[in-house]
DNA sequence: GGTCGCATTTAGAGCCGTCTAAAGTTTAAG
DNA sequence: CTTAAACTTTAGACGGCTCTAAATGCGACC
């Protein structure tokens, strides 16, 4: 019952509510959905009239309980379909999105039921983004922590990546960098620009980034904020308190 | 460009034209899309504005041969779309269709290509109806009979069963009665119920018919007309001529 | 060959999602 | 504390797809 479109904003506004725990502005929304303000604002004027999302005028929207159990859905879809495409129709890592933006809002329960039981019911994508759990039960905090907020000599293993720009994503996958792979900060120049000794990654299994192993890698701010990194066991490797930003 | 609704009337028209040659009725339209008949000329109209159509007020609309090549390209991901489904993520000859109808408007020429591969490039469905090659040259005339057009004595292989109702298909799956499948008409009754003797599969492979082997099977016209036949090579089975019709 | 019934189209309306332009609110800067 | 800048909402419009009600055309039957 609800439209494509309904269930694209409430997807955007978990993503961004999410990403800093306030309420989300017009002007985010309109920005991440490339639409005008207001148009947003009178998409958001539905959802409240339909219980999804709460609102107070010129301050921001909030998800209730049954809007984000709708955006959980959809993420599931999305990210059952990334793991679905890569795994078994041979997709590469970066091309499994926009194809997985589509198709999130046309499978059916069953479609989403046979996915998982092929994939064994995997609790990340191809992104180390978590998969929701079939119950859509609030997704635990994770404990990982952005690669531009560490410090030289730090050496963590990366745990997810930003599923949204495909350049980005081409570019990372050719310098071996994927969830899984370890890495030593070796430098942080002036703007946050971060240079890292790519390791070995910690399964081996099916990708291995062979060539790519113990080169060193200089990324722009922008990059290593959307990289989440775990700290390995062997070294204590927590980042500065207090920097983290939008 | 062309919206999911717009596809779906070239679909429906490009049916509807094959079943019999003829221009199509507003009201065939609108019957087979479950919508009511100005619905109908106001796509028409914008179909024709857009090339896709030739219309002749009050006479029916036939596709131009690039609203055909349309009408084959969502064809062609309807039916990849049903075989992948029942190849690889097991789905039943009769829940596939909806969830075809739903995802054929929303994947990707890579999606179809990926699929396609993975499937070995099917030539028929598994409802037994032909797959648009990738170029979407016209289908080739097919050269099956309708089961209803044929009198006792006749030993016939199934060639293709509709797609569109599920009960149905239930039914015949039950029934043993699948492409493939050989039957041989045992009676004719008024009103064109047929009745039929089961008998094994031509190409066994798969999906075993057993317990329904040498069974018989009635049918009521309606369903016996649905099923498109193809004679074996042993026996003379050609239907009386000219029996066809709506 | 007229007339009646059915099919089709025209007319007018509504909801959805979007836009631009204008008005209103909040907040930060002076 | 005033005011300007930035953000948000209101107002009004449009295209897409659908509907109902009314008008029109076609064809068949007497």
């Amino acid at each position: 019952m609800l439209s494509d479109v309904m269930e694209d904003y409430l997807k955007a506004i978990y993503t961004l509510q999410t990403e800093d725990g306030d309420p989300v502005a017009t002007s985010a929304i309109a920005e991440y959905l490339d639409v005008t303000p207001p148009t947003v604002t009178s998409m958001v004027e539905k959802l409240e009239d339909r219980g999804l999302v709460e609102r107070e005028k010129y301050k921001g929207v909030e998800l209730t309980a049954e809007g984000e159990t709708v955006a959980l859905e959809v993420l599931r879809h999305h990210r059952l379909l990334e793991a679905y495409l890569t795994e078994h129709l041979d997709y590469s890592w970066s091309e499994v999105h926009d194809e997985a933006d589509r198709l999130e809002h046309h499978i059916s329960e069953e479609f989403e039921r046979r996915v998982a039981d092929a994939l064994g019911d995997p609790e990340v994508d191809p992104h180390g983004d978590p998969i929701p759990s079939e119950d859509l039960a609030p997704i635990a905090e994770d404990d990982t922590t952005r690669l531009s907020d560490h410090t030289e000599g730090d050496t963590v293993v990366v745990a997810r990546v930003s599923d949204r720009d495909d350049e980005e994503l081409r570019y990372l996958s050719n310098a071996g960098i994927t969830p899984g792979t370890r890495v030593r900060v070796v430098g942080v120049a002036p703007f946050g620009m971060v240079t890292v000794r790519v390791g070995e990654r910690e399964t081996p299994e099916a990708s291995p980034n062979g060539e790519s192993q113990g080169r060193e890698q200089s990324l722009p701010e922008s990059v290593a904020a959307s990289i989440r990194v775990r700290r390995t066991e062997t070294e204590g490797a927590t980042p500065e308190s207090g920097v983290g930003g939008a």
